[in-house]
This record gives structure tokens, C-alpha cells and sequence, in this order.
DNA sequence: TTTGAATTGTGAAAAAAATCACAATGCAAA
DNA sequence: TTTGCATTGTGATTTTTTTCACAATTCAAA
């Protein structure tokens, strides 16, 4: 099996996304220029991503949907439900716990983490929250493989530490340092003043 | 001049952010491999990346780490001072606020906005939150280029489109809309649950 | 001075990604 | 039926990005 660029992924991740926006207005059938629209790609990549998945339209109808939705979420390998846990009850932690609970993902949010009293065994936006201590026993008992950082910077190196060697596989790294961890660990940095660099070059230079 | 991709972009804005550590850790001089590990990359794309701003090293003693910050941040053209504004002060709206002002970036969130009654006129982390209707004479008056939105998803493109008429020119997107927009308005979107999918993609299929 | 070791900068090669362009398809209307 | 149209799927091409590999550089030590 060829291996797909992430970009790819990316893009396949929006097309999902726009394809369940239209099956909830029930659009049954979809052109690919339409889909580029909706997603922001141009068409001819919209039907290149879609050769990788291996689906097929129809020349006359488009694509159907509702099964190249379930195609392209197949083809990511979001199976029944995968079970991510959240380190760092803070605003933005909250924040993401809020997010989570409304959309109605194959990602399921089980538990948060926090090393403040104050917020452990407090229930936020339906996530019960634990001490930090006992994150490496939950995430051996419920085999989680995926975990969301929201803790200080400074902290966050150990913490990632912590959950890489308990069995965590990949990372969403919402703090601002550069994780150093073993390589098979996949980790999406999510530094939001990066963004917000990147905006302010592409208007005033690029 | 050379367009420069968006990868390349992202990279320096990591680079410069590694340097300004650096920096405050007192460290004068750094190597392309040590560059490379504390950034996550390539040394020789650390290397390819500084042929296109343009800074010579040394091979005995590497890069400067003063010269080299500068010489990225001239490059990536932060000025004196990019003034931002935010809309949207609930959790995630918040957590950004916060996180602003912990870093003594170049750039300046100077307002924010909410349509709510109970947030309006009041301060969070230090940003005064005035009334969604007054935007787009506020971002007249201040030549606001960049703004950042943390609404609900059914409110962005009707905001975006507001900001837009008034002047903004970059968007960070941090709702889950694909908004529509001018295409010379240079748009950032961070979903967050996207790179939380990718991150499962990522762990359990490629 | 001379040698050796480490590093930079960059042409050239390779790999990857995006785009083009068009044959094949399937429907609708004449 | 037949014609015409809009669309898909995909080889081929182009462009972009990354990687390789090594000459040039600089310093320290002999």
C-alpha cells in the first residue's frame, strides 16, 4: 500500500467533514467541483485524493455521499470509537472538552487530567477530570493511544514523557514547546501563535 | 523575489522561536543539527530554509543567534507592531486572550468582541471586550489587517464576511466552518478536531 | 605551518505533489 | 436512436520540495 502524503490526509480529514454537512442537508449526490468549492482545493485534486481512497464516482450523478463518506472514513481508519484522554483542565483545555461534546465524533474524549485539587473530581463538560498521578495507570488500564497536552509549556516534556512511556502513540501538542520523544510517537504541534505568525506574514509580505 | 512555500514558512516561524529561546538562555551560536533536533527537521532542509532568506553562517561557528532571529523575523516581515483583534470571548476566545499575553510577541491584541451583554465592557486577561456591533468602525479607525475568530460555526462567515468588508486582510479560523471568502484574504484555518483526527489516522493506520 | 575535523552552502539528483488534458462514461434531449 | 454535454478517472507533464553529496571554509592542534 503506497504511502499518503499528509497533506493528503488533510484534505481527505475536510472533504469528510463537508461530505456530513451535506448528508445532514440530505445531498445525496455531490460533483467534485462542488466538493472543491466546499473544502477550498481545487477540483482536480479534490479527484486525485479521491483515486488514493479508491472510490469511484459516476460521470452523470457525481459522487454518491453518503458511501464516499463512509469510504474516505474507512480508508482513515476511524474505526468503532478511539478513546482520547486531555492533560491540563485550564481554558483551553476546557475550551477543547466543550468542542468534543459537540460534535458527535468517532473520537471519544474519556477523561481529563489535572494536578491542581481544585479541578481534580470535577466533572467538565461531562469529562470527569483525575488526578495527574493516576494518568499512567488509566492509560494502561484503557489502553488509550491518544492524548491531547494543554498543560503549561513547561511542563509539557515530562508529561510527554510520562504518556509515550505508558503506551500513548501519538500527541496533539497544544503547548508551545517542540516535544523531544522517541520517533515512532507521531506528535501534531498545534502552537497557535504559529498560525497567527503565519496569517500576519502571508497579509503584509508573502 | 522567489514565492516561499507555506512549509518552508512554517518552518522558520519554528526556527525563530527556537532562536529566541536560545537566545534567552544566553546561547550565542548554533549549529544546523542542533537547529534541526531542537525544531524537529532536517538539517539540511535547516540549511535550504536559510539559503532562501539569505543568512551566511560559518562553518566553524555556525549561526549567530541574535543575527539569525533578526534576520528571520525581517524576513518574515513582523514590523514593528501587528495589531490583532479576536472575536468570540467564550472558552476558547479566553485561552488565546491568555495566551497572547504571556508572550511578549511583536504582535498586539489590542480588542476583542462578543455579542453578548454580559461580556461586553468588561476585561479579559487584560483585553477590553467591546460590542460586536461597533467592529467594523473599530477596524477602520485602526487599520486592523489580522483578526482572529472564536465564534460559534454558524456565526464565522457572517463575521468573516463583516471583517472582510472592512478591511482585514488574514484570518485565523478557529471554528470548524470553511468560510467563503475574497480569495486575497489570506485565511488560516485551525480546527482543532482536525488535527486531532489526523493524529488517529496517523496512530492506528499510517 | 600543516593537518584534521566539523560544518556550511549549494549544484545536482531524486522524490513527491500538483496540474494538465483528454479519452471514457452516462445521461438527457432531440 | 443519435447527438451533445458535463463529468469522471488517469496517463503524462510540470512544478515544487526534499535529499544527496561534496567542495569550500574555518579553526584548533600538532
Amino acid at each position: 500500500m503506497k504511502r499518503i502524503a499528509e497533506n493528503t490526509i488533510n484534505r481527505l480529514i475536510v472533504y469528510k467533514k463537508e461530505l456530513e454537512r451535506l448528508r445532514k442537508d440530505d445531498v445525496r449526490n455531490v460533483f467534485s467541483h462542488k466538493l472543491a468549492f466546499l473544502s477550498g482545493f481545487p477540483s482536480h485534486l479534490v479527484r486525485r485524493d479521491l483515486m488514493n481512497v479508491g472510490y469511484n464516482g459516476s460521470p452523470a450523478h457525481g459522487y454518491d455521499v453518503v458511501e464516499l463518506e463512509k469510504c474516505i472514513a474507512d480508508f482513515l481508519c476511524t474505526p468503532g470509537s478511539v478513546r482520547v484522554i486531555l492533560i491540563g483542565v485550564g481554558n483551553l483545555g476546557r475550551a477543547i472538552l466543550d468542542y468534543c461534546q459537540q460534535q458527535n465524533h468517532k473520537i471519544s474524549m474519556v477523561a481529563a487530567f489535572d494536578s491542581d485539587k481544585n479541578k481534580v473530581n470535577k466533572v467538565y463538560h461531562g469529562i470527569y477530570t483525575f488526578h495527574i498521578d493516576s494518568i499512567k495507570n488509566f492509560i494502561k488500564e484503557n489502553d488509550i493511544k491518544v492524548a491531547i497536552i494543554t498543560v503549561p509549556a513547561s511542563d509539557a516534556q515530562e508529561i510527554a514523557s510520562a504518556l509515550v512511556e505508558s503506551g500513548v502513540r501519538g500527541i496533539v501538542n497544544f503547548t508551545p514547546a517542540r516535544l523531544q520523544l522517541n520517533e515512532e510517537v507521531y506528535i501534531e504541534n498545534l502552537d497557535m501563535m504559529l498560525g497567527l505568525e503565519k496569517v500576519v506574514y502571508f497579509v503584509d509580505g508573502g
